[in-house]
DNA sequence: TATCGTAGAATTGTGGAACAATCTAACACC
DNA sequence: GGTGTTAGATTGTTCCACAATTCTACGATA
């Protein structure tokens, strides 16, 4: 079961990496969200986006169900999608759901005693970082962290989920640009996450853990209030 | 947060019903899938099924995209959609979501102290089912039973993600008929569940759940094997 | 002035035909 | 046996059409 990583069978059907238009479109979207190229609440109307992006509308079409179904989007019948606006539930929302695959996905990898080299290596990179680095690195890095994690238990649905959760985040970030802690002490914190994990006391790790989610959620709600009292 | 069931906001928007062909053709397949009507494998070829439901291609693929998000369809690039076929691997993944997500929600529920009277509703039910009661309403009653806990959190996400899962469990009754307790067991084992969740310890809780989980997941994982044998 | 109603434009939802790319199966060939 | 080759079926995508719905602007009415 959890073999995945391990030694491939030899008979497992290869299937090459191709990119439909419909997927390409989806990719394309997805960065002009995450970008904040578009702006929360945009409605993209299929005309013209689909004439933008040079395919038919009914490829569009699917285009969005795709990031619809990861939060990105929504749609209201007959009056087609718009880009999701955040409000403070859905990030409380977010988290729980976060909360829920990823303290699971830590008690399956504390219990079993597995390896998560993605997190040491991200830490790794983490401990590299200047306290120039990028705004968009450190997020990176910390997404990295906490997928690799996740896919340690070899759980596919566990991820395909935690991916959706994944997405939304960065879309509250597009939206919001959240405060972040300098480099040195994200990485400092991971560094604390990643020792706990390998030390292996379950009730130790999961606490941790939850303050660190805590911590993540309760700056994008503040990160959100402060939009609101801005724009209000 | 948890007030959505309490009082509604009079100026929120109100939607009516309606359903959108897309839909329809979906809870269609998905009837078909559920019932047993079609295969494990079987291929759903395009023109062949949005001929045989009056619709078009391009309508009914669109259908197929939603069964596909909850894992009832697969699609393989041009080679079209067909029915999931289940793995060992399969039912212990699908397992680990479901735990991951509901003892997340047995938490929540325990610590907030929530009321949870769909469970309620469902026990009553349970204990009034005779010995004669269907194999169909006896799965529906658990499925309610679960999904009441579930809801009771007030989390529309972790609700979503459940809600594919359930999907999942039922496309596997639906292949693998499993052995399924008499009803009165199936009743005394949920009225055990509830009692334990409204005592509010919260390790018992979830050492009883995880066990109860444990053995859904085990009595289908049987019912697999016992029917590769009999392919095999 | 504010509300209402309505015609017209814009947009979505769905259907249908077409065609290139890809897959499948059958058959001939070595 | 293995290997090309070819024809047919199926999918992925485009384009066009049109009814149903929503949006917008503007004039009528209280």
């Amino acid at each position: 079961m959890s073999a995945s990583s391990e030694s491939e069978d030899p008979d497992r059907e290869i299937r090459l990496r191709t990119v439909s238009v419909v997927d390409a479109a989806a990719d394309a979207l997805r960065e002009m969200i995450l970008d904040g190229t578009l702006e929360p609440g945009t409605r993209l109307r299929e005309t013209d986006f689909s004439k933008r992006l040079g395919i038919a509308r009914h490829t569009f079409r699917a285009a969005t169900q795709i990031l619809i179904n990861e939060g990105l989007l929504r749609r209201s019948p007959n009056r087609g999608v718009q880009l999701t606006i955040l409000e403070g539930g859905d990030i409380v929302d977010i988290f729980r759901l976060r909360e829920a695959l990823e303290i699971e996905a830590i008690r399956q990898v504390v219990a079993a005693g597995t390896e998560v080299p993605g997190a040491e290596r991200a830490v790794e990179r983490f401990n590299a970082l200047g306290d120039a680095a990028s705004w968009r690195t450190v997020v990176d890095l910390d997404m990295d962290f906490h997928r690799a994690i996740i896919d340690a238990t070899g759980s596919d649905r566990i991820s395909r989920a935690y991916a959706g959760v994944q997405s939304e985040i960065l879309l509250c970030m597009a939206q919001l640009r959240p405060h972040y802690d300098r480099p040195a002490e994200v990485a400092a914190e991971h560094r604390e996450l990643l020792e706990a994990l390998q030390a292996g006391d379950p009730d130790k790790v999961e606490k941790l853990f939850r303050r660190h989610l805590g911590d993540a959620s309760k700056n994008l709600t503040n990160a959100l209030q402060a939009r609101e009292e801005v724009t209000a």
